[in-house]
DNA sequence: CAGCTGTATCTTTTT
DNA sequence: GATACAGCTG
């Protein structure tokens, strides 16, 4: 069957075809990129005769990896085997998985999460002096990623003169960590990007053997690189300079995680002989979303340039909701879903609700329960952060690597067996000493002169459980193991048998999730030929994105953060919580490079919407448990005023307010203190006066006592049949109207 | 010395 | 509104 390029425009055609030498894709929005790269992969495979196991693919996500095989795959209408395609992370753990003995560690290392690397940071500072009242584990967490991110090395921070502040103890902190992360057989994050490079450097003819086999590249999101992975794909194609990448300026929003906008901007000045494609056409977003994200985005200095346009009808207006309180937002989210739903036929699926940090879904979630609306969370609380999924993981991580302490310490005393902190460190003690792992320490807890017998014993029969399991894991298999591990463990009889009935049931199904996960992971490897052990089951656990897992295909509204939605599109979008310090979300001081990467955002957000785009924000807020007034985002502003369409209460001062806001500051603000103190008059609450909270509904309101913030309102929940007493300032009630 | 209870301190975005 | 830590109790 010949593959066809028919359904591609000019543009997209040139840039499939131009299959050998540096090759830049500028992206716009919605302008058709992942057609494209999956049709320069198939081309490449079909037309050109290339073997898949020469390409290698780079994407964001793990689900955009597995999207772009599927569509290559039917594009030439068969399996795709040895095609290597993932995100940086994912690619680089497997050639570690492959090499660790050359660089020091075994093929069974353990990735180190987040939190994990804070239990090591920690741990690490504990034994230097290091101010640690003054230095959070947090903040030199975030800098020696950043460092890594930039390929530094600690003799490279002590080349520095006169370091002030952290950058005194950040060199120390920065070698201890590394020979923790190596005496723990363990690798980091940024670990992963960075030894592959290492590797490569030290190793010239291993370097030569992925060079050799990886003859055509391409990466995707090319604008999120950072210095590591920009470093890692050059080191593959120096020779042979057969790399494609995709990307999109304007969509650079990862930058506060080290990823650097020049990789992209400088490409042409790195690989000279590069060829530019732009494409510009979108075919995604009707006109009036596409000009009212261009006219955003437009304020931005740090671009290359690119004209979006469309031949999609103008659609509606972009609308915009503006609430009295962030529930009252949330409301009004609600009513225009009802109204998508019921009155324009569509489904609840088709519908993203989109904000700027995790804390503000909450409120929409209880708003979308309370009216049995379906939705699906992406982010939050990720499922593999959860605290019974990461304690049967730990187990697991530990049976395959006895080195790694963090695992160890995590779950020595869970479920309880009488083995506290006084204990663990008397054994770290002394395997310190003997310089041996932690685990064998256990092993020989007899020989720590201050350990009682009888807590010794303790310890001995937590070291035989886990020799049990480390034996049994070469014989049964994986699902086999983690569920009788589970149950011997006493981690499924603890869970069952915990205090809250509900929560007890919802982490006992998690439980059983982690098990079907195991076996779907099992079977999926089966089919593509690879490995389906215990090592890889728990590396894809470590590099699996809450988005990875998102179902697509179950009817209901989904939520996420901007970040997250980065690639996706849907019919209907709500942008909400767009206000001054939210979104842009500033931190202590506005930097401009900053502001600019939250106007990239919103630009983000914005394209992500096919048909209905609505921006909704709230005149005031609780944040950090105070409610404060608000104002509206500058972002709004910069759209242009015939393009929207604004509703709610109110809603002729709150367009014209912020329509001019920028030269009429003063008046905005007086306007939304006015509207603020009307809300904390206290007439908003008398005796039977109907209310609605968001957890126990609607209700009446039968006492008041006292005045101000600290009244106290006593309800009637109609719906519960209960009466509650709340304080005002934390009760987050609305008034309703009769 | 383990384990529980109450208080402090947050919440930017993520591989 | 959840988690981590300090301090108390048995």
């Amino acid at each position: 069957m010949a593959l066809t390029l028919d359904s591609l425009n000019p543009q997209q055609r040139a840039a499939v075809e131009r299959t050998e030498g540096p090759v830049l894709i500028l992206a716009g929005a919605g302008s058709g990129k992942t057609r494209t790269l999956t049709a320069r992969m198939a081309y490449l495979i079909e037309e050109k005769g290339v073997a898949p196991e020469n390409i290698l693919a780079v994407t964001f996500t793990n689900k955009a990896a597995r999207e772009m095989k599927e569509r290559v795959e039917s594009l030439i209408g068969s399996a795709v085997n040895g095609l290597w395609i993932g995100t940086f992370h994912s690619i680089c753990a497997r050639i570690m998985r492959i090499e660790a003995e050359v660089m020091g560690y075994t093929r069974s290392f353990t990735i180190y999460d987040v939190d994990d690397q804070a239990r090591a940071v920690k741990k690490v500072i504990s034994t230097l002096s290091v101010p640690q009242q003054l230095y959070t584990p947090k903040m030199i967490q975030n800098r020696l990623s950043r460092v890594k991110n930039q390929f530094l090395f600690p003799e490279d921070l002590y080349a520095i003169e006169d370091r002030q502040g952290l950058d005194e103890y950040l060199p120390s902190i920065y070698l201890s960590y590394q020979r923790f992360l190596k005496e723990n057989n363990a690798l980091d994050f940024d670990d992963l990007l960075i030894k592959p490079i290492e590797l490569f450097k030290e190793n010239p003819d291993i370097r030569k053997k992925y060079a050799d086999r990886f003859r055509y590249v391409m990466v995707d999101e090319y604008q999120d690189t950072n210095k590591a992975q920009y470093l890692f794909i050059k080191e593959l194609v120096k020779d042979h300079k057969n790399l494609c990448v995709v990307g999109d300026e304007d969509q650079a929003i990862y930058g506060w995680r080290g990823a650097d906008i020049s990789n992209i901007l400088d490409f042409k000045k790195d690989y000279k002989d590069a060829t530019v494609f732009k494409l510009e056409e979108n075919y995604r977003s009707n006109k009036n979303i596409l000009l009212a994200a261009n006219a955003v985005v437009k304020n931005n200095t740090e671009r290359l340039g690119k004209d979006l346009w469309t031949q999609r009808p103008d659609g509606e207006k972009l609308e915009v909701l503006v609430g009295q309180t962030d529930l009252d937002e949330a409301k009004k989210l609600l009513e225009k879903i009802h109204d998508e739903v019921f009155t324009r036929k569509r489904s609840f699926k088709d519908i993203a609700i989109l904000y700027r940090t995790n804390a503000q879904s909450r409120i929409i979630e209880d708003t979308l329960r309370r009216n049995a609306i379906s939705y699906k969370l992406v982010g939050g609380v990720k499922f593999y952060e959860r605290k019974e999924i990461k304690d049967i993981v730990s187990y697991l991580k530990l049976i395959v690597n006895q080195r790694d302490s963090i695992a160890l310490k995590r779950i020595i005393n869970f479920p309880l067996r009488g083995i506290g902190d006084t204990t663990v460190g008397k054994i770290e003690k002394f395997s310190e000493l003997e310089q041996i792992p932690l685990f064998e320490g256990l092993g020989r807890v007899e020989e720590v002169a201050s350990i009682s017998p009888a807590m010794s014993q303790r310890v001995t029969g937590f070291y035989n459980l886990i020799t049990k399991f480390i034996k049994l894991s070469t014989e049964i298999s994986a699902v086999e193991l983690a569920s009788t591990l589970a149950a011997e463990s006493g981690i499924m009889h603890h869970y069952q048998t915990e205090y809250d009935q509900y929560e007890s049931e919802s982490r006992v199904q998690n439980i059983q999730e982690l098990f079907r996960s195991i076996e779907e992971f099992d079977e999926r490897r089966r089919e593509e030929g690879r490995e389906a052990d215990l090592e890889s089951f728990l590396e894809e656990v470590s590099l699996m994105a809450d988005i990875d897992r998102m179902n697509t295909e179950d009817n209901s509204v989904t939520l996420m953060t901007l970040h997250a939605a980065k690639g996706l599109e849907f019919p209907v979008v709500f942008i909400t919580g767009l206000e001054m310090g939210l979104m842009p979300l500033q931190r202590n001081s506005a930097n401009l490079n900053e502001l600019e990467e939250e106007r990239r955002l919103m630009y983000v957000g914005m394209t992500r919407a096919e048909e209905r785009l609505y921006l909704s924000m709230s005149r005031s807020r609780r944040r950090n448990n105070s409610f404060n007034k608000t104002m509206p985002s500058l972002f709004l502003d910069e759209i242009p005023r015939d393009l929207l369409h604004v509703t709610g209460y109110n809603s002729a001062s709150a367009s014209s307010d912020y329509g001019r806001s920028r030269r009429h500051k003063t008046k905005v603000k007086s306007y939304l203190t006015r509207e603020v103190e009307n809300q904390s008059t206290d007439d908003t609450y008398k005796v039977g006066q109907k209310v609605y909270h968001a957890t126990f509904g609607k209700g009446i309101v039968r006492q008041l006592e006292g005045q101000g913030d600290r009244m106290k309102i006593s309800v009637d929940f109609t719906d519960e049949g209960i009466t509650k007493k709340l304080i005002k300032e934390f009760a987050n009630l609305t008034p309703l109207e009769e």
